[in-house]
DNA sequence: TCCTACTTGCGTATGATACGCAACAAGGAA
DNA sequence: TTCCTTGTTGCGTATCATACGCAAGTAGGA
């Protein structure tokens, strides 16, 4: 990521943060720098690594709770299913999921279009491709039911991609 | 699924553990069972209480050991990041992810023909969309690399979708 | 500069997952 | 059918990621 890019991000936490109350602590300034600047999508485990080379004291735990917070503030998102463990599927035909944020829950869709996506130049580059599926994340019907009439906030972000 | 399917399943199974010189135990058998039949991507905790109201004594270790030995057998597949921890992600522009199977290395690329995707009616029937995006396995060039001349077999599947 | 609510770090708890070992059973051989 | 051999199971326990409670600390508005 190029430093304007750095730039504008932190100017969008510092924003985000005080519209939520949050404070913009020294430890959660290199904890978010070092996951925007990383392209490798680290785990907590390996940003705690990173940070701890310019914040010593900083512990592991405050980067789990910080990268929650990003989470619910909308600046990060998750891959893979959420706060969750390693699920198992036994469909082997091509097909596609959909995983609800709330409950966790994973429904399969099938699509002969999908199937059939034609991936960027670029993709082939990056190593072999064994498959291709769309992931879509939403709110199931059944946990809108259960949300009372509360405003749409809270622990589910609402911005773009994984 | 239907009996027929779950049937051919079944045989599928049985071929494929004999080739491999695999035991078919009654444990396996149910804990198979129970995967296909699921609609809901069960982790292991979930198809061990399942299977444990039909095979009172089947430990959960089995069920874990049953499960990845199912997955080595190409018989299942998992959802998200392999093995692997949850993984923080910063990007919030459209973008899609390229999973190496092996050191579970993931890469973003974009495409804006892939951003546009339409998926099917069916979907916006299971809940609100939020977001989707493609997900793309493979062998990342380091570990193609890295394997020596070893045949392409033991740990990776070469099958179809998560 | 002062206050106060939000944070941090630490110790520890929890929860998922895996390993070693001895008892055990699948399935081919006799 | 009975007998072996080898892969499996269950158990106890280890490991690893993640989260929580609390007292000390600090950001940032008054």
């Amino acid at each position: 990521m190029s430093q304007p890019n750095l730039d504008r991000r932190l100017e969008h936490l510092t924003t985000t943060a005080k519209e939520a109350g949050v404070k913009l602590t020294h430890q959660r300034l290199e904890i978010f720098r070092e996951i925007v600047l990383s392209a490798e999508h680290p785990d907590a485990e390996t940003i705690f690594r990173a940070v701890q080379k310019r914040v010593p004291t900083v512990s592991l735990d405050t980067v789990y709770r910080t990268l929650w917070k990003l989470h619910d503030l909308g600046l990060v998102t998750t891959l893979g299913p959420q706060r969750d463990r390693v699920r198992f599927d036994a469909n082997l035909d091509p097909h596609h999921h959909y995983i609800c944020v709330q409950c966790g829950l994973v429904r399969d869709f099938e699509s002969s279009e999908l199937d059939g996506l034609r991936l960027p130049e670029a993709v082939s580059q990056l190593g072999t491709i064994m498959n291709a599926h769309v992931e879509v994340r939403g709110l199931c019907s059944r946990c809108q039911q259960r949300l009372p009439t509360q405003t749409p906030n809270s622990n589910q972000q609402s911005q773009s991609v994984p």
